[in-house]
DNA sequence: GACGGCCGTGAAAGCGCTCTCACGACCGAT
DNA sequence: ATCGGTCGTGAGAGCGCTTTCACGGCCGTC
């Protein structure tokens, strides 16, 4: 009957509900919000809570509604830095501006490499969360088989790239990287270059098809001296422009799958002394923040991450409520006209 | 009586139990590694779980253990993108690598501005992780002094500027600053400008104090026309120094309290036609990777960030484990010479 | 004035786990 | 043989909470 000192043992309701003079499940039904719940009772009950500083045991509490009340956002990254990506970044914002008003909490998941993704999936398996928001970036990733496999709500940030039945949200990458690249046709261009991103992960796939799809449908036959890969980076975007520069001194426009690699660019460009748009036009894609402060001002391709989020979110929730439906959202693109093309 | 169909009823320990001929108390000391079980009791155990494919719910087990096996690292910014910073990353990577070998999970929690804060400090009350690692970037963040008052075991990464008794680990923010300031002195510089971080965040206001500690050292006074505020980014040391060169032309040297500062100011240095280092010698801040791509490579300060997550994790686990002592570790720097300076 | 209905409440049964404690089996020492 | 000791094991008591269920008090209705 010793009362351990300090911390470690909080208040919990029998006391609560000893000094506010009621029962335990008064006292629940008050921190709850029940509505049935005498005024006066429910007063005493906030006011023992206050005095004693109650906070209810999130564990004892989920052990029997079998509910965490968190969500996870888990990056799945074999190796290199998700975290730099500014993309991300508002990802997260966005996410945790759409549970504010809930009462879920969001918690991140770094998953780097074999062994944390290991320790990821068992701390999902185990229950610690009520679903998963997940990014995984490559093709090699497990991760979502995994989890798809342990039957937890899951939603995928971008389309799978292994076609695998899952409920998923993404941008329509093929779609804006046409939009993008008839845009260059639009302006008159015609020996129009791209900086594409790693073919294993589906951004860059999606848009490599996309700019392809537009040269197509105009007609006009792919020249590989055209195309580059890119890694999504400023740096490695300056290298393929470089390298472009080199190969197809003709080119008169560029589409860069990410923003990042189309500021890369913009230097090469603006260093080996072409002129943007004059001699060359320059699309970007991600509509980051830098796309409005370059110079020249990025035209780009925006994702309606706002929308997306909501729609992760949404499917999320429905799946921790029980629907079992496997769906996909893919947002439509915009295209931000500025003055590079 | 009702077996809930597919997901939802994962297997108990009473299942596995019965299924391998023991009890309850058994199985789960198979479970948790106790030595005190025989072999053939343990086989018979395995089997059953693997074969019911059983996870301990972890609510059911910090119910009684009071110990949830996690440790979250809270990001508190008022606003803007901390995940953007590669410093972070490194963090998290070390952090999780640190983590690797012992049963604890990591979280990360994102608390940008007020709401979110509340939301962070309540999930942390609530007892939802054994411990936490802060970092809280700018002097009007709450979280600090919140977390502590709450009693749940803490370290904050970086020291706190309201001088508040809690327990951190920084690098030596003010001697690595005097040491790369002392190193220009050495190679003859003496119109030594800085471009300095933010002045609501130690990091900024140490790397600057370390700066006027080594000027007055050699005697030389402090000349304001030399010292511009940046914000730890690349576009703001860009900024910085173009205000650099027009207000103080003659000078002959450059500390930028952070490496994405520096590359910033590199860039605005080979625009204006001076040369690094003949004319201007430069010294960055963090060892980021990028500052041994630049040209020319860039001299630079390093933090044992490996060595300062390893005495984090060690001073947080101490307190979990009940050590109330109020630590403080401040690692030494080093200085990293390469081309720039 | 009797009665079915609703409302606020409390008693109590778990949720799945850990861990103490007691107990039987077996060992070597006496 | 007898004994203290160790070892592996199981029964059972919770951990702090939610939630069902039953119950007493009160209402309006006939």
């Amino acid at each position: 009957m010793t009362t351990l000192a300090g911390r470690g043992s909080s208040p919990t309701l029998d006391e609560v509900a000893q000094l506010a003079g009621v029962s335990r499940a008064t006292v629940s039904r008050v921190v709850n919000g029940s509505p049935k719940v005498r005024p006066e009772a429910r007063r005493a009950v906030e006011e023992a809570v206050a005095q004693l500083r109650y906070v209810p045991n999130p564990a004892a509490r989920s052990l029997v509604t079998r509910r965490t009340d968190t969500i996870a956002l888990v990056l799945s990254e074999s190796n290199t830095q998700v975290f730099s990506d500014p993309f991300f970044a508002r990802v997260v914002r966005e996410l945790s501006a759409a549970l504010a008003d809930t009462d879920l909490n969001l918690v991140l998941l770094a998953a780097r490499g074999e062994r944390e993704q290991e320790k990821v999936a068992r701390y999902v398996r185990q229950g610690h969360v009520d679903g998963v928001i997940l990014m995984s970036l490559h093709r090699e990733d497990t991760l979502p088989a995994v989890l798809a496999e342990a039957r937890v709500p899951l939603v995928l940030s971008g389309r799978p790239l292994d076609g695998h039945s899952v409920c998923y949200v993404d941008a329509d990458n093929t779609g804006g990287a046409r939009d993008a690249t008839a845009h260059l046709l639009g302006g008159g261009r015609r020996r129009i270059a791209t900086i594409s991103g790693p073919q294993d992960m589906i951004a860059g796939i999606d848009r490599h098809a996309g700019y392809r799809a537009a040269l197509e449908g105009a007609g006009i036959a792919p020249d590989p001296a055209l195309v580059t890969a890119g890694d999504f980076t400023e740096a490695g975007g300056a290298r393929a422009m470089a390298a472009l520069l080199e190969r197809a001194p003709d080119l008169d426009a560029v589409f860069a799958a990410s923003d990042a690699m189309a500021v890369g660019a913009l230097r090469t460009l603006r260093d080996a002394g072409r002129s943007v748009p004059g001699d060359v036009a320059v699309v970007g894609f991600d509509d980051a923040a830098a796309a409005a402060t370059t110079d020249p001002p990025l035209t780009t391709v925006a994702q309606p991450l706002d929308e997306m989020t909501r729609h992760m979110t949404d499917l999320l929730l429905r799946q921790v409520e029980g629907d079992a439906g496997v769906q996909a959202r893919v947002c439509p693109t915009r295209l931000v006209v500025r003055a590079s093309a």
